[in-house]
DNA sequence: TAGTAAAAACTGGTATGGTAGATTTGTAAA
DNA sequence: TTTACAAATCTACCATACCAGTTTTTACTA
């Protein structure tokens, strides 16, 4: 089967090379493939059939795999199977509180720290998102709306936040490929008030509207999860990493070196 | 050698078996050597250095590292070398920042949902802190700092927001190995603080103490980055990932499958 | 036919050898 | 002494073989 798909995100390269592993193209292979619900939640598969499927070895999909189930894509059963995670509603409403606290803060910050210049480039997004939406180009339209956030996140000094608010979107998106009808327009109103405000340094204002914006998912994911049971988890099954009761420390182990 | 323990930190555990990896082990181990400075920052090391230290193949040390690498602890150089992280006065900020804005609304939720319990709990984890002032046990002090801020957050129904504060908190945790006087009277002080506008349902007065009380590692780390210069990253090098200007589509690295 | 146990066919985990690229070392020339 | 360049020695990456569990299939028994 001609599943995974040979686009995707940046996620994977070493900064310090423009040459990314093997390791890295697979893991931005399956990531996009997970993604994208070309591998659906549930679907099981090994190492050895992904491995035959892109031609390389068994190590670096093992890699990838490793990847992929730290930032719990993939959940590796031990001498069992390797499966795409189910779409957990706890964990998708989790990752949204996640989302909302740090770009509610964010947005804080770029009323009292943001140039003219981003308001320019955001009006520009927002622009470029309408042609989107008038010759359909819904990829594009959500590829837009991530520049918007990360916009907003890195112009006011907070670029690294958006590098975790990333990976907390990445559940909140396969959420979005289920659901066909995104009902762009709204976005779009929604990101103009977040301007607006932002243009009036309306820190409030502008705080509530990105809630507002954020809070959406919400009515979303009770609707999606009637339509597709098969891609949800039972409701009760967190399926978070537990980190244990007090995180004891180990003792020393290992000599420093050098 | 008799090498690797098998109890420690849960961080590396599978949910599924009571029975860790050579890997997870391997993983467990160097995690605490570097959080407690015993590897310390920019030293290096080859997988087959730490594989023979340990006792093991060279293999699941490489899937520690990569592990590692994930969660910004080492940097992998391919072909070059692996070193251990050193601290970013930016990417500590940055964790702060979003340690802050999480555990604000956190708080907040606590304030509107938790249980008297809660309360009871969280005055007897500040009591066992005078005790372990007293006795100067400063690793259970700091095991009892950690302790308080997660039942918190999940006496009010967000644990899993405890595990991303958990990672955020690593690269600060380093900080304060450095840090041998930390005051913690004023801790303790802090921590009481909170907990009387948490017994009051006071909303923003708690949000406020548990900001105030998170901010004290600002003048922290400007005083030890004087003192340990070596264990500190060049001050402009971000150090974090960068995912690309549009996060776009890269295009067609893998062949398709077979 | 139903039940059960052996065996075959998987799974992921580990060990090891080989490879390409980066670094260091050593040697020879200026 | 300094410089240039080649060889030796690192590095992490990848492929492969083997191992120990798990699951599925098969075949035999009641």
């Amino acid at each position: 089967m001609d599943i995974l798909s040979t686009k995707g995100e940046k996620l994977a390269e070493r900064p310090e090379t423009g040459d990314p592993t093997i390791a890295d193209r697979v893991f931005t292979t399956l990531h996009s493939a997970i993604l994208t619900l070309q591998m659906p939640p549930g679907s099981k598969f090994s190492e050895a059939e992904i491995a035959k499927q892109l031609g390389v070895s068994r190590q670096p999909v093992r890699e990838a795999f490793i990847r992929l189930a730290q930032i719990e894509f993939v959940r590796i059963q031990p001498k069992r199977a390797t499966e795409v995670c189910k779409i957990s509603e706890a964990a998708v409403l989790n990752a949204r509180f996640i989302r909302e606290a740090l770009e509610a803060a964010v947005v804080r910050d770029a009323c009292e720290n943001c140039s003219d210049e981003l308001i320019d480039q955001l009006e520009d997004i927002v622009e470029r998102q309408r042609k989107a939406v008038a010759v359909n180009e819904r990829e594009l339209f959500h590829d837009l709306d991530d520049a918007f956030h990360r916009s907003i996140a890195e112009g006011s000094g907070r670029g690294l936040v958006w590098t975790l608010i990333n990976e907390q979107k990445a559940q909140m998106d396969r959420v979005r490929y289920l659901s066909l009808a995104f009902n762009e327009p709204v976005v779009i109103r929604e990101h103009a008030a977040i301007i607006d405000a932002l243009r009036d340094r309306a820190t409030s204002r502008a705080e509530t509207a990105m809630r507002h914006h954020l809070s959406r998912i919400n009515s979303l994911i009770a609707v999606l999860r009637q339509q597709h049971p098969q891609y949800f988890a039972a409701t009760q099954a967190v399926q978070g990493t537990d980190a244990g009761p007090l995180n004891l420390r180990v003792p020393a182990l290992v000599k420093p070196a050098r």
